[in-house]
DNA sequence: CGAGCCATTGACAGAGGTCAAGGCGTGTGG
DNA sequence: CCACACGCCTTGACCTCTGTCAATGGCTCG
Protein backbone atom coordinates (compact mmCIF):
# COMPACT_ATOMS: atom_id res chain seq x y z
CA UNK A 1 0.00 0.00 0.00
CA UNK A 2 1.63 3.20 -0.39
CA UNK A 3 2.08 6.05 1.45
CA UNK A 4 -0.64 9.04 0.90
CA UNK A 5 0.92 11.41 3.34
CA UNK A 6 2.79 14.09 2.02
CA UNK A 7 4.87 15.00 4.84
CA UNK A 8 4.25 18.53 4.36
CA UNK A 9 1.16 19.34 6.06
CA UNK A 10 2.75 17.27 9.54
CA UNK A 11 5.23 19.75 9.84
CA UNK A 12 5.41 21.61 13.27
CA UNK A 13 5.44 25.36 12.47
CA UNK A 14 7.65 26.81 15.26
CA UNK A 15 9.79 25.22 17.44
CA UNK A 16 9.29 27.44 20.61
CA UNK A 17 12.30 26.11 22.98
CA UNK A 18 15.16 24.29 21.06
CA UNK A 19 16.70 24.29 23.58
CA UNK A 20 15.33 21.29 25.32
CA UNK A 21 14.00 19.32 22.54
CA UNK A 22 14.25 18.65 19.05
CA UNK A 23 10.82 19.07 16.84
CA UNK A 24 10.89 16.84 13.87
CA UNK A 25 9.03 16.69 10.84
CA UNK A 26 7.49 13.46 10.16
CA UNK A 27 8.89 10.92 7.74
CA UNK A 28 6.69 8.53 6.31
CA UNK A 29 8.14 5.65 8.34
CA UNK A 30 6.70 7.59 11.49
CA UNK A 31 3.32 8.29 9.62
CA UNK A 32 2.50 4.49 9.19
CA UNK A 33 3.67 3.78 12.39
CA UNK A 34 1.44 6.23 14.17
CA UNK A 35 -1.39 5.21 11.81
CA UNK A 36 -0.99 1.47 13.18
CA UNK A 37 -2.01 3.33 16.75
CA UNK A 38 -4.79 1.16 18.23
CA UNK A 39 -6.13 4.78 18.78
CA UNK A 40 -6.19 6.02 14.59
CA UNK A 41 -6.44 2.30 13.24
CA UNK A 42 -10.27 2.27 12.25
CA UNK A 43 -10.50 5.81 11.41
CA UNK A 44 -10.74 6.88 7.62
CA UNK A 45 -7.71 7.68 5.80
CA UNK A 46 -9.50 11.61 5.65
CA UNK A 47 -10.26 11.97 9.08
CA UNK A 48 -6.68 10.89 9.74
CA UNK A 49 -5.39 13.58 7.57
CA UNK A 50 -6.93 16.32 9.14
CA UNK A 51 -5.81 15.13 12.85
CA UNK A 52 -2.43 15.02 11.73
CA UNK A 53 -2.40 18.01 9.88
CA UNK A 54 0.23 20.34 11.48
CA UNK A 55 0.96 17.64 14.70
CA UNK A 56 4.45 16.66 15.39
CA UNK A 57 6.94 14.72 16.46
CA UNK A 58 8.75 15.51 19.86
CA UNK A 59 12.04 13.42 20.51
CA UNK A 60 13.31 14.75 24.35
CA UNK A 61 16.49 13.40 26.61
CA UNK A 62 15.34 11.80 30.10
CA UNK A 63 14.57 15.27 32.11
CA UNK A 64 12.96 17.37 29.95
CA UNK A 65 9.86 19.21 30.67
CA UNK A 66 7.18 18.80 28.41
CA UNK A 67 4.05 20.48 29.43
CA UNK A 68 3.72 22.86 32.44
CA UNK A 69 0.21 23.49 34.73
CA UNK A 70 -1.41 26.76 34.00
CA UNK A 71 -0.82 26.31 30.65
CA UNK A 72 -3.43 26.57 27.99
CA UNK A 73 -4.15 22.72 26.27
CA UNK A 74 -2.84 23.23 22.99
CA UNK A 75 -2.01 19.61 21.90
CA UNK A 76 -2.96 16.11 22.98
CA UNK A 77 -0.18 14.20 23.58
CA UNK A 78 0.88 10.51 22.82
CA UNK A 79 3.55 8.56 24.13
CA UNK A 80 5.48 6.79 21.01
CA UNK A 81 8.69 5.79 22.87
CA UNK A 82 10.06 6.01 26.15
CA UNK A 83 8.73 7.38 29.44
CA UNK A 84 7.49 10.09 30.78
CA UNK A 85 6.20 11.54 34.51
CA UNK A 86 3.44 13.07 35.01
CA UNK A 87 4.16 15.90 38.16
CA UNK A 88 2.76 18.34 39.84
CA UNK A 89 4.29 21.44 41.42
CA UNK A 90 2.81 23.59 44.74
CA UNK A 91 4.39 25.62 47.21
CA UNK A 92 7.55 24.43 45.98
CA UNK A 93 6.58 21.19 47.12
CA UNK A 94 7.05 18.41 43.69
CA UNK A 95 5.07 15.28 43.48
CA UNK A 96 4.42 12.51 40.98
CA UNK A 97 1.08 11.85 39.67
CA UNK A 98 1.33 9.35 37.17
CA UNK A 99 4.35 6.97 34.96
CA UNK A 100 3.26 6.61 31.69
CA UNK A 101 4.57 4.49 28.49
CA UNK A 102 4.28 4.17 25.09
CA UNK A 103 0.87 4.09 23.60
CA UNK A 104 -1.06 6.45 26.56
CA UNK A 105 -2.27 9.47 25.80
CA UNK A 106 -2.21 12.29 28.10
CA UNK A 107 -4.07 15.71 28.99
CA UNK A 108 -6.93 14.18 27.00
CA UNK A 109 -9.03 15.81 29.39
CA UNK A 110 -7.21 19.51 29.30
CA UNK A 111 -7.86 19.44 25.35
CA UNK A 112 -11.61 18.23 25.38
CA UNK A 113 -12.90 21.19 27.62
CA UNK A 114 -10.19 23.43 26.40
CA UNK A 115 -8.86 24.39 29.36
CA UNK A 116 -5.13 24.45 31.28
CA UNK A 117 -3.17 21.99 31.99
CA UNK A 118 -3.48 20.44 35.23
CA UNK A 119 -0.40 18.56 35.37
CA UNK A 120 2.92 18.83 33.97
CA UNK A 121 5.01 16.58 32.65
CA UNK A 122 8.64 15.45 32.06
CA UNK A 123 10.45 13.00 30.49
CA UNK A 124 12.41 10.58 32.35
CA UNK A 125 14.08 8.17 29.32
CA UNK A 126 14.87 9.03 25.98
CA UNK A 127 11.62 9.38 24.30
CA UNK A 128 9.13 10.06 21.18
CA UNK A 129 5.98 11.79 22.16
CA UNK A 130 3.09 12.78 19.55
CA UNK A 131 1.44 16.45 19.53
CA UNK A 132 -1.85 16.67 17.84
CA UNK A 133 -3.24 19.78 17.95
CA UNK A 134 -6.28 20.03 20.47
CA UNK A 135 -8.38 22.06 17.93
CA UNK A 136 -7.51 19.12 15.64
CA UNK A 137 -8.91 16.08 17.80
CA UNK A 138 -11.98 18.17 18.59
CA UNK A 139 -12.67 18.89 15.08
CA UNK A 140 -12.25 15.44 14.00
CA UNK A 141 -14.33 14.61 16.84
CA UNK A 142 -16.83 16.47 16.08
CA UNK A 143 -17.58 14.74 12.77
CA UNK A 144 -16.19 11.45 13.07
CA UNK A 145 -18.60 9.28 15.96
CA UNK A 146 -16.28 6.38 15.85
CA UNK A 147 -13.71 8.86 16.42
CA UNK A 148 -15.44 10.09 19.15
CA UNK A 149 -16.14 6.46 21.12
CA UNK A 150 -12.63 6.33 20.82
CA UNK A 151 -11.76 9.30 22.96
CA UNK A 152 -14.30 8.64 25.41
CA UNK A 153 -13.09 4.96 26.06
CA UNK A 154 -9.15 6.53 26.22
CA UNK A 155 -10.43 9.34 28.82
CA UNK A 156 -12.77 6.17 30.34
CA UNK A 157 -9.68 4.62 30.62
CA UNK A 158 -7.14 7.33 31.94
CA UNK A 159 -9.91 8.12 34.28
CA UNK A 160 -9.95 4.89 35.97
CA UNK A 161 -6.24 4.58 35.67
CA UNK A 162 -6.13 8.00 38.00
CA UNK A 163 -8.14 6.58 40.38
CA UNK A 164 -6.27 3.27 40.34
CA UNK A 165 -3.37 5.97 40.98
CA UNK A 166 -5.15 7.81 44.20
CA UNK A 167 -6.69 4.38 45.83
CA UNK A 168 -3.10 2.94 45.66
CA UNK A 169 -1.22 5.91 47.35
CA UNK A 170 -4.19 6.08 49.74
CA UNK A 171 -4.39 2.61 50.56
CA UNK A 172 -0.97 0.91 50.68
CA UNK A 173 1.95 1.67 52.11
CA UNK A 174 5.46 2.68 50.28
CA UNK A 175 7.08 -1.01 51.30
CA UNK A 176 3.34 -2.45 49.95
CA UNK A 177 3.28 -0.50 46.79
CA UNK A 178 7.31 -2.05 45.97
CA UNK A 179 5.89 -5.35 47.13
CA UNK A 180 2.87 -5.36 44.71
CA UNK A 181 5.12 -3.86 42.22
CA UNK A 182 7.19 -6.91 42.10
CA UNK A 183 4.32 -9.34 42.20
CA UNK A 184 3.38 -7.41 38.53
CA UNK A 185 6.54 -7.61 37.37
CA UNK A 186 7.05 -11.56 38.03
CA UNK A 187 3.22 -12.04 36.81
CA UNK A 188 3.73 -10.08 33.66
CA UNK A 189 7.06 -11.86 32.88
CA UNK A 190 5.44 -15.04 33.86
CA UNK A 191 9.44 -15.76 35.67
CA UNK A 192 9.33 -18.11 38.59
CA UNK A 193 10.63 -15.30 40.72
CA UNK A 194 13.25 -13.74 38.60
CA UNK A 195 13.14 -10.20 37.87
CA UNK A 196 15.22 -8.22 35.77
CA UNK A 197 14.10 -3.88 36.85
CA UNK A 198 13.04 -2.24 33.50
CA UNK A 199 14.51 0.96 34.58
CA UNK A 200 16.75 2.27 37.13
CA UNK A 201 16.04 3.06 40.40
CA UNK A 202 15.14 6.37 40.77
CA UNK A 203 12.41 6.31 38.06
CA UNK A 204 11.20 2.93 40.14
CA UNK A 205 11.26 5.44 43.36
CA UNK A 206 9.35 8.35 41.04
CA UNK A 207 7.12 5.19 40.32
CA UNK A 208 5.99 4.24 43.31
CA UNK A 209 5.57 7.96 44.57
CA UNK A 210 8.69 7.45 47.12
CA UNK A 211 11.89 8.75 47.25
CA UNK A 212 15.02 7.35 46.13
CA UNK A 213 16.45 6.78 49.45
CA UNK A 214 13.06 5.04 50.79
CA UNK A 215 13.01 2.72 48.38
CA UNK A 216 16.76 1.70 48.64
CA UNK A 217 15.56 1.02 52.95
CA UNK A 218 12.11 -0.84 51.45
CA UNK A 219 14.43 -3.22 49.41
CA UNK A 220 16.36 -3.79 52.28
CA UNK A 221 12.93 -4.53 54.30
CA UNK A 222 11.25 -7.24 51.75
CA UNK A 223 14.67 -9.14 52.37
CA UNK A 224 12.46 -10.41 55.25
CA UNK A 225 9.69 -11.81 52.99
CA UNK A 226 12.27 -13.10 50.45
CA UNK A 227 13.29 -10.78 48.19
CA UNK A 228 16.94 -10.50 47.08
CA UNK A 229 18.55 -7.68 45.26
CA UNK A 230 21.84 -7.46 43.26
CA UNK A 231 21.24 -4.60 41.08
CA UNK A 232 18.79 -5.11 38.72
CA UNK A 233 18.28 -8.54 39.63
CA UNK A 234 15.93 -9.49 41.55
CA UNK A 235 14.92 -13.00 42.88
CA UNK A 236 11.77 -13.29 44.75
CA UNK A 237 12.12 -16.62 46.87
CA UNK A 238 9.07 -16.37 49.01
CA UNK A 239 6.15 -15.61 46.88
CA UNK A 240 3.31 -16.80 49.48
CA UNK A 241 5.10 -14.68 52.33
CA UNK A 242 5.32 -11.73 49.63
CA UNK A 243 2.25 -11.87 48.68
CA UNK A 244 0.98 -11.91 52.25
CA UNK A 245 2.51 -8.53 52.86
CA UNK A 246 1.10 -7.31 49.79
CA UNK A 247 -2.26 -7.88 49.54
CA UNK A 248 -2.83 -7.54 45.98
CA UNK A 249 -5.84 -6.47 44.70
CA UNK A 250 -7.39 -6.82 41.36
CA UNK A 251 -9.38 -3.13 42.09
CA UNK A 252 -5.85 -1.70 42.10
CA UNK A 253 -3.61 -3.89 40.73
CA UNK A 254 -5.31 -4.89 36.93
CA UNK A 255 -4.93 -2.33 34.32
CA UNK A 256 -7.95 -3.49 32.43
CA UNK A 257 -11.13 -3.94 34.45
CA UNK B 1 -46.78 23.37 31.25
CA UNK B 2 -48.70 19.93 32.22
CA UNK B 3 -46.07 16.95 33.03
CA UNK B 4 -46.10 14.35 30.04
CA UNK B 5 -44.84 11.68 31.73
CA UNK B 6 -46.41 9.26 33.55
CA UNK B 7 -45.35 7.76 36.31
CA UNK B 8 -45.06 4.18 36.09
CA UNK B 9 -42.37 4.45 33.52
CA UNK B 10 -40.24 5.22 36.40
CA UNK B 11 -40.53 2.99 39.05
CA UNK B 12 -37.60 0.57 39.70
CA UNK B 13 -38.84 -3.23 39.71
CA UNK B 14 -36.67 -4.28 42.48
CA UNK B 15 -35.92 -2.69 45.90
CA UNK B 16 -32.91 -5.21 46.36
CA UNK B 17 -31.93 -4.20 49.95
CA UNK B 18 -35.22 -2.55 52.30
CA UNK B 19 -33.30 -2.85 55.18
CA UNK B 20 -30.50 0.14 54.16
CA UNK B 21 -32.24 2.30 52.09
CA UNK B 22 -36.36 3.26 50.64
CA UNK B 23 -36.48 3.07 46.68
CA UNK B 24 -39.27 5.20 45.24
CA UNK B 25 -41.15 5.97 42.52
CA UNK B 26 -40.97 8.91 41.43
CA UNK B 27 -43.78 11.22 41.62
CA UNK B 28 -44.75 14.27 39.02
CA UNK B 29 -42.98 16.65 41.12
CA UNK B 30 -39.27 14.86 41.06
CA UNK B 31 -39.43 14.10 37.48
CA UNK B 32 -40.29 18.00 36.59
CA UNK B 33 -37.25 18.55 39.00
CA UNK B 34 -35.00 16.24 37.21
CA UNK B 35 -36.42 17.72 34.33
CA UNK B 36 -34.43 20.74 35.05
CA UNK B 37 -31.00 19.03 35.77
CA UNK B 38 -28.83 20.86 33.83
CA UNK B 39 -27.72 17.00 32.17
CA UNK B 40 -30.98 16.94 30.65
CA UNK B 41 -32.61 20.04 30.50
CA UNK B 42 -31.65 20.40 27.08
CA UNK B 43 -32.64 17.19 25.95
CA UNK B 44 -35.93 15.56 24.28
CA UNK B 45 -38.42 14.64 26.08
CA UNK B 46 -38.72 11.64 24.05
CA UNK B 47 -34.56 11.42 24.92
CA UNK B 48 -35.33 11.88 28.61
CA UNK B 49 -38.42 9.74 28.42
CA UNK B 50 -36.06 7.03 27.20
CA UNK B 51 -33.12 7.62 29.98
CA UNK B 52 -35.31 7.70 32.73
CA UNK B 53 -37.26 4.75 32.35
CA UNK B 54 -36.92 2.14 34.98
CA UNK B 55 -35.04 4.69 36.91
CA UNK B 56 -35.52 5.66 40.57
CA UNK B 57 -35.13 7.47 43.45
CA UNK B 58 -33.52 6.40 46.54
CA UNK B 59 -33.48 7.99 49.26
CA UNK B 60 -31.10 7.36 52.12
CA UNK B 61 -30.12 8.27 55.93
CA UNK B 62 -26.53 8.93 57.20
CA UNK B 63 -23.92 6.30 56.75
CA UNK B 64 -25.67 3.73 54.42
CA UNK B 65 -23.19 2.05 51.67
CA UNK B 66 -25.06 3.12 48.22
CA UNK B 67 -22.70 1.10 46.12
CA UNK B 68 -19.88 -1.30 46.59
CA UNK B 69 -16.76 -1.69 44.46
CA UNK B 70 -15.63 -4.62 42.90
CA UNK B 71 -19.89 -5.05 41.87
CA UNK B 72 -21.01 -3.83 38.16
CA UNK B 73 -21.82 -0.76 37.52
CA UNK B 74 -25.47 -1.01 36.93
CA UNK B 75 -26.68 2.59 37.17
CA UNK B 76 -25.49 5.43 36.75
CA UNK B 77 -26.19 7.66 40.19
CA UNK B 78 -26.76 11.12 40.69
CA UNK B 79 -27.01 13.37 43.58
CA UNK B 80 -30.27 14.93 43.97
CA UNK B 81 -29.67 16.56 47.87
CA UNK B 82 -27.01 15.49 50.49
CA UNK B 83 -23.68 14.80 50.55
CA UNK B 84 -22.19 11.58 49.17
CA UNK B 85 -19.24 10.16 50.17
CA UNK B 86 -16.55 7.89 48.06
CA UNK B 87 -14.39 5.55 49.64
CA UNK B 88 -12.06 2.52 48.76
CA UNK B 89 -10.92 0.06 50.89
CA UNK B 90 -8.37 -2.27 50.81
CA UNK B 91 -6.50 -4.37 53.67
CA UNK B 92 -8.80 -3.41 56.26
CA UNK B 93 -8.11 0.00 55.63
CA UNK B 94 -10.43 2.49 54.32
CA UNK B 95 -9.89 6.42 53.08
CA UNK B 96 -12.16 8.95 51.48
CA UNK B 97 -11.66 9.55 48.00
CA UNK B 98 -13.84 12.33 47.49
CA UNK B 99 -17.26 14.03 48.92
CA UNK B 100 -19.94 14.85 46.28
CA UNK B 101 -22.74 17.03 46.74
CA UNK B 102 -25.94 17.77 44.92
CA UNK B 103 -25.29 17.86 41.19
CA UNK B 104 -22.93 15.60 40.88
CA UNK B 105 -22.76 12.22 38.99
CA UNK B 106 -20.96 9.56 40.16
CA UNK B 107 -19.35 6.20 38.46
CA UNK B 108 -19.66 7.68 35.16
CA UNK B 109 -16.61 6.05 33.82
CA UNK B 110 -17.63 2.75 35.22
CA UNK B 111 -21.01 2.84 33.27
CA UNK B 112 -19.43 3.98 29.64
CA UNK B 113 -16.70 1.19 30.28
CA UNK B 114 -19.69 -0.89 31.41
CA UNK B 115 -17.35 -2.40 34.09
CA UNK B 116 -17.11 -2.47 38.04
CA UNK B 117 -17.10 0.34 40.58
CA UNK B 118 -13.66 0.95 41.44
CA UNK B 119 -15.01 3.05 44.39
CA UNK B 120 -17.92 2.42 46.62
CA UNK B 121 -19.88 5.18 47.84
CA UNK B 122 -21.71 6.16 51.39
CA UNK B 123 -24.20 8.73 52.34
CA UNK B 124 -23.23 11.09 55.22
CA UNK B 125 -26.28 13.13 55.09
CA UNK B 126 -29.74 12.93 54.32
CA UNK B 127 -29.81 12.03 50.87
CA UNK B 128 -31.16 11.91 47.76
CA UNK B 129 -30.37 10.08 45.14
CA UNK B 130 -31.08 9.21 40.96
CA UNK B 131 -30.46 6.06 39.63
CA UNK B 132 -30.93 5.59 35.70
CA UNK B 133 -29.72 2.07 34.13
CA UNK B 134 -26.96 2.16 32.92
CA UNK B 135 -27.74 0.80 29.78
CA UNK B 136 -29.99 3.78 29.18
CA UNK B 137 -27.04 6.27 29.43
CA UNK B 138 -25.17 4.28 27.12
CA UNK B 139 -28.37 3.49 24.58
CA UNK B 140 -29.12 7.14 24.83
CA UNK B 141 -25.86 8.50 24.21
CA UNK B 142 -25.88 6.41 20.61
CA UNK B 143 -28.81 8.22 19.25
CA UNK B 144 -28.38 11.92 20.93
CA UNK B 145 -24.98 13.22 20.07
CA UNK B 146 -26.09 16.19 22.34
CA UNK B 147 -26.64 14.51 25.76
CA UNK B 148 -23.28 11.97 24.39
CA UNK B 149 -21.65 15.81 24.42
CA UNK B 150 -23.02 16.51 28.21
CA UNK B 151 -22.04 12.90 29.31
CA UNK B 152 -18.40 13.82 28.18
CA UNK B 153 -18.19 16.99 29.55
CA UNK B 154 -19.58 15.26 32.50
CA UNK B 155 -16.70 12.90 32.59
CA UNK B 156 -14.25 15.57 31.74
CA UNK B 157 -15.13 17.44 34.88
CA UNK B 158 -15.25 14.44 37.15
CA UNK B 159 -11.33 13.77 35.52
CA UNK B 160 -10.48 16.74 36.38
CA UNK B 161 -12.08 17.15 40.10
CA UNK B 162 -10.21 13.84 41.04
CA UNK B 163 -6.76 15.59 39.55
CA UNK B 164 -7.29 18.42 41.73
CA UNK B 165 -8.17 16.00 44.73
CA UNK B 166 -5.26 13.72 44.45
CA UNK B 167 -2.83 16.71 43.61
CA UNK B 168 -4.10 18.48 46.74
CA UNK B 169 -3.75 15.21 49.22
CA UNK B 170 0.07 14.81 47.86
CA UNK B 171 0.94 18.35 47.86
CA UNK B 172 -0.59 19.87 51.18
CA UNK B 173 -0.41 18.49 54.38
CA UNK B 174 -3.78 17.99 56.37
CA UNK B 175 -3.03 21.48 58.40
CA UNK B 176 -3.12 23.53 54.82
CA UNK B 177 -5.81 21.73 53.22
CA UNK B 178 -8.14 22.69 56.03
CA UNK B 179 -6.44 26.47 55.76
CA UNK B 180 -7.65 25.93 52.49
CA UNK B 181 -10.77 24.91 52.96
CA UNK B 182 -11.74 27.78 55.35
CA UNK B 183 -10.34 30.22 52.81
CA UNK B 184 -12.87 28.85 50.02
CA UNK B 185 -15.67 29.11 52.26
CA UNK B 186 -14.91 32.41 52.88
CA UNK B 187 -14.76 33.66 49.67
CA UNK B 188 -18.06 31.43 49.00
CA UNK B 189 -20.07 33.51 51.49
CA UNK B 190 -17.97 36.42 50.59
CA UNK B 191 -18.36 36.98 54.22
CA UNK B 192 -15.98 39.05 55.94
CA UNK B 193 -14.39 36.14 57.72
CA UNK B 194 -16.99 34.87 59.31
CA UNK B 195 -18.03 31.30 58.68
CA UNK B 196 -21.05 29.23 59.58
CA UNK B 197 -19.58 25.34 59.42
CA UNK B 198 -22.19 23.95 56.87
CA UNK B 199 -21.24 20.22 58.21
CA UNK B 200 -20.49 18.97 61.24
CA UNK B 201 -16.82 18.33 61.98
CA UNK B 202 -16.72 14.33 61.35
CA UNK B 203 -18.18 15.02 57.63
CA UNK B 204 -15.52 17.64 57.49
CA UNK B 205 -12.51 15.79 58.16
CA UNK B 206 -13.50 13.03 55.84
CA UNK B 207 -13.97 16.03 53.12
CA UNK B 208 -10.18 16.55 53.70
CA UNK B 209 -9.03 13.14 53.93
CA UNK B 210 -8.18 13.38 57.91
CA UNK B 211 -9.20 11.90 60.87
CA UNK B 212 -11.59 13.73 63.49
CA UNK B 213 -8.81 13.85 66.30
CA UNK B 214 -6.93 15.33 64.08
CA UNK B 215 -9.26 17.97 62.25
CA UNK B 216 -9.38 18.69 66.24
CA UNK B 217 -5.64 19.58 66.51
CA UNK B 218 -5.36 21.19 63.39
CA UNK B 219 -8.43 23.88 64.60
CA UNK B 220 -6.37 24.20 67.60
CA UNK B 221 -3.09 24.92 65.69
CA UNK B 222 -4.92 27.36 63.50
CA UNK B 223 -5.31 29.91 66.47
CA UNK B 224 -1.60 31.00 65.77
CA UNK B 225 -3.04 31.95 62.53
CA UNK B 226 -6.44 34.23 63.60
CA UNK B 227 -8.94 31.65 63.31
CA UNK B 228 -10.93 31.57 66.26
CA UNK B 229 -13.57 28.49 66.52
CA UNK B 230 -16.93 28.16 68.65
CA UNK B 231 -18.63 25.36 67.87
CA UNK B 232 -20.11 25.71 64.07
CA UNK B 233 -19.20 29.30 64.30
CA UNK B 234 -15.52 30.00 62.32
CA UNK B 235 -13.72 33.69 62.61
CA UNK B 236 -10.78 34.56 60.30
CA UNK B 237 -9.38 37.96 62.17
CA UNK B 238 -6.36 37.60 59.93
CA UNK B 239 -7.00 36.34 56.39
CA UNK B 240 -3.44 37.18 55.63
CA UNK B 241 -1.42 35.31 57.96
CA UNK B 242 -3.81 32.45 57.04
CA UNK B 243 -3.37 33.33 53.64
CA UNK B 244 0.55 32.77 53.82
CA UNK B 245 0.04 29.50 55.22
CA UNK B 246 -2.48 27.82 53.12
CA UNK B 247 -0.64 28.80 50.06
CA UNK B 248 -3.42 28.26 47.58
CA UNK B 249 -3.50 27.56 44.15
CA UNK B 250 -6.36 28.07 41.09
CA UNK B 251 -4.94 24.75 39.88
CA UNK B 252 -5.97 22.88 42.87
CA UNK B 253 -8.91 25.26 44.12
CA UNK B 254 -10.92 26.63 41.34
CA UNK B 255 -13.27 23.69 40.64
CA UNK B 256 -14.29 25.01 37.36
CA UNK B 257 -10.99 25.71 35.56
C1' DC C 1 42.69 8.01 37.38
C1' DG C 2 39.52 11.42 38.64
C1' DA C 3 34.68 13.32 37.88
C1' DG C 4 30.13 12.45 38.52
C1' DC C 5 26.13 9.98 38.88
C1' DC C 6 23.57 6.56 41.28
C1' DA C 7 22.56 3.81 45.17
C1' DT C 8 23.06 2.93 50.01
C1' DT C 9 23.21 4.01 54.94
C1' DG C 10 22.64 6.62 59.21
C1' DA C 11 20.58 10.11 62.08
C1' DC C 12 16.83 12.75 62.56
C1' DA C 13 12.28 15.22 62.23
C1' DG C 14 7.54 15.91 61.14
C1' DA C 15 3.00 14.49 59.52
C1' DG C 16 -0.60 12.04 60.75
C1' DG C 17 -2.79 7.80 62.55
C1' DT C 18 -4.47 4.94 66.82
C1' DC C 19 -6.19 4.19 71.30
C1' DA C 20 -8.09 5.58 75.43
C1' DA C 21 -10.08 8.87 78.40
C1' DG C 22 -12.65 12.82 79.39
C1' DG C 23 -15.81 16.99 78.43
C1' DC C 24 -19.80 19.07 76.52
C1' DG C 25 -24.41 19.37 74.66
C1' DT C 26 -28.84 17.72 73.56
C1' DG C 27 -32.84 15.01 73.65
C1' DT C 28 -35.74 11.65 76.09
C1' DG C 29 -38.00 9.62 79.90
C1' DG C 30 -39.27 9.70 84.64
C1' DC D 1 -37.71 20.02 85.80
C1' DC D 2 -34.00 16.97 86.52
C1' DA D 3 -31.15 13.11 85.33
C1' DC D 4 -29.20 10.21 82.45
C1' DA D 5 -27.58 8.48 78.12
C1' DC D 6 -25.71 8.99 73.89
C1' DG D 7 -23.26 11.19 70.29
C1' DC D 8 -19.80 14.33 69.12
C1' DC D 9 -15.77 16.75 69.91
C1' DT D 10 -11.43 17.34 72.33
C1' DT D 11 -7.08 16.06 74.53
C1' DG D 12 -3.08 13.32 75.71
C1' DA D 13 0.26 9.70 74.92
C1' DC D 14 2.32 7.17 71.67
C1' DC D 15 3.90 5.07 67.30
C1' DT D 16 4.64 4.43 62.38
C1' DC D 17 5.43 6.01 57.86
C1' DT D 18 8.05 8.73 55.11
C1' DG D 19 10.81 12.66 53.95
C1' DT D 20 15.36 15.39 54.58
C1' DC D 21 20.15 16.01 54.99
C1' DA D 22 24.61 14.45 54.99
C1' DA D 23 28.17 11.13 54.29
C1' DT D 24 29.91 7.26 51.94
C1' DG D 25 30.54 3.57 48.52
C1' DG D 26 30.48 1.89 43.91
C1' DC D 27 30.28 2.13 38.87
C1' DT D 28 30.97 4.23 34.44
C1' DC D 29 33.06 7.01 31.20
C1' DG D 30 36.02 10.17 29.35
Amino acid sequence: MTNIFTLDKYRFPVDHDQHYHRGFMMNEEDVAIIREISLFSSMSDEHFDQLLKLSHLKQSPPQVQIITEGDPADFLHIVLEGTVEMFSSSNDRDTTMLVLRAGSTFILAAVLKDAVYLMSARTLDDSKILMIPAGNVRKVMETDPDFARTMVTELTKNFRGVIRAFKERKLRTGLERLANYLIRMNEQTSGRGQIMLTENKRTLAALLSVTPEYLSRAFKKLGEYGVEVSGKRIHLTDLRALKRLAKPNPLIDKRDI
